[in-house]
RNA sequence: GGCGGUGUAGCUCAGUUGGUUAGAGCAUGCGACUCAUAUUCGCAGUGUCCGGGGUUCGAAUCCCUGCACCGCCA
């Protein structure tokens, strides 16, 4: 039975610097999965992610690069996009920060606020780093030197305290910046806030009397924790001085709007506030946000207190999930463990990767990334189970019935046990899918096939096979063991959409076809069923080695086993010469398939070097290319020539990259 | 430092308001089947329920205390 309704689902919009990773992944499938589900229950689904494009980080990162900021943040959004494509993600629309509309929202916003009396400008005082461009509070500045770790956390980014410390006790000696070490200013400033703060009561009621409002209920009680404390009002703004790259406050040209406070807003400004005004009344108010535990206060906290004070409806639920480690690591750029999503669902299949992180794990807490446990899990599973449910019930009905399902039996008895197994797995299924328990979800499903197998082993069909007045009960056993594939199928849907299709199509249902609803005898029978193979093939040991490698070797380049552990020092690179040189001429190395013989100009003099890039480009390519050489090594003799310096250079797949400048460099520089 | 949480089989965890022999999946061992992707089914285990004390006829469960780990806040 379809129920009518509308379902608003959003992820982060996640910062345009960070490298995709699990956890973006994570976040984002689980919402897809939402939504599929959703629109196959027949409700109007708007599903929507972006990207968070304002702030320092971006800034700087464009500026290291030397592009401007515009096209910076564009090619990462960019990434963003393309990894949802990998990944199957049905997403109805895609914010951006720097699009059109959700400027003018954020700026309307901000009007409205200020002209209600909802924000005041006033004047803080504060440590200030300045290379980091922050605050610091008197608390943080305390353990002073030790260096205070801040998650590169997947939601909106800029981990700018929104606090100003108030100064008083710490004298001025010896300062420093927890995150850098370098000495802090006392600085003053002026700024905008809003006056978050007179709706802490509010709030808590709001959370006490809306069960299922924040979720998992220990997220609940934590933020029910943070608002036991006086509720600060909350810095919206940042003085262009200091940084320039955000949406200008509509009140005060100098100032920009604080990365959160536009980030936020992104959840209305798609739906159409301000613009669409039927469009916003259908989809608003969300009815769930999907985000990581470490936005929670963000989410719970200034998300639902800014939207009071506009005067919108509240969101129905925050569902804050767990976070990914890595073989029991937390995941970081500096350990080197961040997995590539995209090569893992190219390594073992979109739809089992997507299963497995939805399996895996019960929805809301941690878990943990191994790739013996992805592929042990789509083993167990997928292969062994569902899959060969799959074929051994297809290869019955092609022997026994000539590949033609046979028809319903109506009050067919020995079909009773499967189908109120399945009739019970159906309801305890739709009941988690609407809590979020996707894990749980999943648990139904393959509890299912567990019971398929048991019914098809008991009820034993190859022995009924050929013999007379045993037809009846044979056709039976093989419409059920069909029909609960096809529920299974039928929950398979929002998981693995793809597998789904094929399972459907191998049933020989008809293309496109949606799976039907959790009832039991939807189809009727008397069709040809279509077999390709295994749906999910298993990962043997050969084939697991495959898997692995190609997970963990980043992608067209050799391992780099060592070279993750062994650090060197600064002045271990010091003593590394490189400089910018121009390639003045080319030759083959005679008798060396590899070798090319360079002469060099580093400047001060001329050079000859021997490369080993003679397969991968010619000679004439590099005339008059500006490089990278390092002028310091021992000269060698290479085939009786000597080689006086080495040049830069990458591979990728065969393809040679010479290291270079940004821009055109005299030789002769050298490079620190 | 404040608040909260967790500690159960080799591993990951479930254990509802205290109630009989403490469960599931994975991994392990044995047996069976042959429709199936060396798949599936059945059986078998193993536990100081973190330590100590208490309440009770009875505690994994409630109370006190110690230890370990985690989260939020500072």
């Amino acid at each position: 039975m379809k129920k009518a309704g509308k379902f608003y689902v959003t992820t982060p919009i996640y910062y345009v610097n960070d490298v995709p990773h699990l956890g973006h992944v994570y976040t984002t499938v689980a919402a897809d999965v939402l939504a599929r589900y959703h629109r196959l229950e027949g409700r109007e689904v708007f599903f929507l992610t972006g990207t968070d494009e304002h702030g320092q980080k971006a800034d700087q990162a464009a500026a290291r690069l030397s592009v401007p900021v515009e096209e910076h943040v564009e090619a990462h959004s960019a990434v963003f996009k393309n990894l949802w494509k990998d990944m199957g993600i049905s997403n109805d629309d895609f914010i951006r920060t720097t699009d059109k509309r959700h400027k003018k929202v954020v700026r309307q916003a901000l009007q409205t606020l200020y002209d209600k009396g909802e924000i005041y400008s006033d004047v803080y005082e504060g440590w200030y780093c300045v290379p980091d461009e922050r605050f610091w509070t008197e608390k943080d500045l305390k353990g002073c030197g030790s260096g205070s770790s801040f998650g590169d956390g997947y939601g909106f980014g800029e981990a700018n305290g929104a606090g100003f410390g108030d100064g008083s006790g710490l004298g001025y000696k010896e300062i420093c910046c927890p995150d850098c070490g370098r000495p802090v200013q006392r600085i003053k400033e002026k700024n905008y806030f809003f006056k978050m703060g007179k709706y802490r009561d509010w709030l808590i009621d709001h959370i006490k009397n809306h069960d299922g409002f924040i979720l998992p209920v220990s997220r609940r009680n934590e933020v029910l924790g943070f608002l036991e404390k006086k509720l600060e009002d909350l810095c919206i703004s940042r003085p262009k001085t200091r940084m320039s790259w955000g949406i200008e406050l509509p009140f005060d040209s100098g100032y920009v709007t604080y990365v959160w406070f536009d980030a936020l807003l992104n959840y209305v400004s798609a739906p159409g506030l301000y613009a669409q005004d039927s469009r916003f009344d259908k989809w608003w108010p969300a009815d769930l946000h999907l985000i990581g535990k470490d936005i929670l206060t963000t989410h719970s906290v200034y998300w639902i207190t800014m939207l009071k004070a506009l005067e919108l409806p509240i969101p129905k639920r925050i569902f804050a999930h767990g976070w990914w480690t890595i073989d029991g690591k937390k995941m970081s750029k500096s350990l080197g463990n961040v997995v590539n999503p995209s090569k893992i669902a190219e390594a073992v299949g979109l739809d089992q990767f997507r299963y497995f992180l939805m399996r895996e794990v019960p929805f809301g807490l941690d878990g943990n990334f191994s790739i013996n446990s992805l592929i042990n899990r789509i083993n167990v599973d997928l292969a062994n189970n569902l899959g060969n449910l799959i074929s051994r019930t297809l290869t019955m009905i092609k022997k026994y019935r000539g590949s033609v399902v046979p028809r319903k039996i109506t009050g067919g008895t020995n079909v009773e046990n499967i189908k109120t197994a399945a009739m019970n797995a159906c309801e305890r299924y739709s009941s988690h899918m609407g809590n979020a328990a996707l894990s749980k979800a999943l648990d139904e499903m393959i509890m299912l096939c567990d019971e398929l197998n048991r019914f098809i082993v008991k009820s034993r069909p190859w022995t009924l096979a050929g013999k007379k007045g045993e037809e009846e009960k044979l056709d039976d056993i093989l419409y059920g063991s069909a029909e609960t594939l096809r529920v299974i199928g039928r929950m398979m849907v929002p998981f693995m959409p793809n597998s789904a299709q094929s399972l459907f199509k191998q049933l020989g249902l008809r293309a496109g076809y949606d799976g039907g609803t959790l009832e039991w005898g939807c189809v009727e029978g008397g069709h040809e069923i279509a077999p390709e193979g295994a749906l999910f093939p298993r990962i043997d040991e050969k084939k697991a080695d495959e898997v692995k490698d190609s997970i963990t070797r980043p992608r067209g380049r050799e391992p780099e086993k060592k070279s993750l552990e062994q650090k060197i020092s600064i002045d271990d690179f010091k003593k590394v010469k490189i400089v910018t040189a121009t390639i003045i001429s080319a030759q083959p190395v005679p008798k060396s398939k590899k070798l090319l013989k360079l002469q060099v100009d580093i400047g001060y003099e001329k050079r000859q070097v021997v490369a080993g890039i003679a397969e991968r480009c010619s000679p004439e390519e590099l005339m008059g290319r500006r490089v990278l050489v390092v002028t310091n090594l021992k000269p060698v003799k290479i085939m009786g020539v000597e080689s006086n310096g080495m040049l830069l250079a990458a591979s990728d797949k065969g393809k040679l990259i010479l290291a270079g400048t940004s821009e055109d460099a005299e030789p002769g520089l050298r490079i620190t």
